[in-house]
DNA sequence: CTTCAAAACGTAATCATTCTCATTTACAAA
DNA sequence: TTTGTAAATGAGAATGATTACGTTTTGAAG
């Protein structure tokens, strides 16, 4: 997703501009990659002084709503991405730098009739390491 | 694992007996599936007045450093649960009542070509719902 | 340009978890 | 059985992430 189409679902579902919005898409467009509250902070606060623990919070709990974002949980902290747009994948995540791959096989095809009378809400595939470049 | 294989690990590894470990390792033997900090004092609390968080956190992170437990991080808490000790496998999770349902497909055995020159430690892969009991 | 709900601020509160340190306990060796 | 030592515990404060709240500011519709 890019910075446009972050700004668009905005718009679309009501909520309003600000630079501050525009800066954290942004950033999050451009690292292509795991981050926390508080890379983000980092990113923000010299460009807007004061920048409140709270503002940060909500936008990244409100993009994440409305699907800009995607979210994991790493050593109890949670973790935002930007929203790959294709098709339903999984990642392999850097300990390191939090870089991503994309994994496109999803195990939840295989094991529909391991399951019969659970209702299923969600999955989570995620594998760990070290990236070529963090070796 | 049974409560004997766990003291056992324990005195192999040169950490006391307790009582209070006992009980730990007893409550999860018979729970059999991931339960937290919270849900473990509780359940000290009646027979050892007083106990104190530290103990239960010490002992849960203990645990899971020998061997004994395994856990897994769900809406920002570590939950725990007796170790499984037979193959490798993952689990399904009931997000009401947190009884889980092994899973013996494991999703890395179809995925080790897509991650050339990726050092992987470690995966996760959990399928969450609610179990029949609960729906 | 006005108006008003939404957004952001500043700060305090909350919640899970960990740390410090003094005290007690388990248990192996004498 | 006594003793020494490392491990375990208790009590409470500290930490770190996250959320809540009352007030002020601001985007954008009319």
């Amino acid at each position: 997703m890019n910075v446009q189409e972050g700004l668009n679902i905005l718009k679309e579902k009501g909520y309003k501009y600000t630079g501050k919005r525009e800066d954290i898409i942004t950033y999050f467009s451009k690292e292509d990659r795991y981050r926390t509250a508080k890379d983000l902070l980092s990113y923000m606060e010299p460009n807007y002084e004061g920048i409140s623990f709270d503002t940060i919070y909500r936008n990244l709990h409100l993009f994440h709503q409305v699907g800009i974002l995607e979210s994991t949980e790493l050593n109890g902290e949670k973790h935002f991405r930007m929203k790959c747009d294709h098709h339903h994948h999984h990642h392999f995540i850097c300990n390191d730098c939090g870089i991503t791959k994309e994994i496109h096989s999803c195990p939840m095809d295989d094991i529909k009739g391991e399951l019969n009378n659970f209702a299923i809400d969600d999955h989570k595939f995620e594998i760990y390491g070290r990236c070529p470049a963090c070796q």
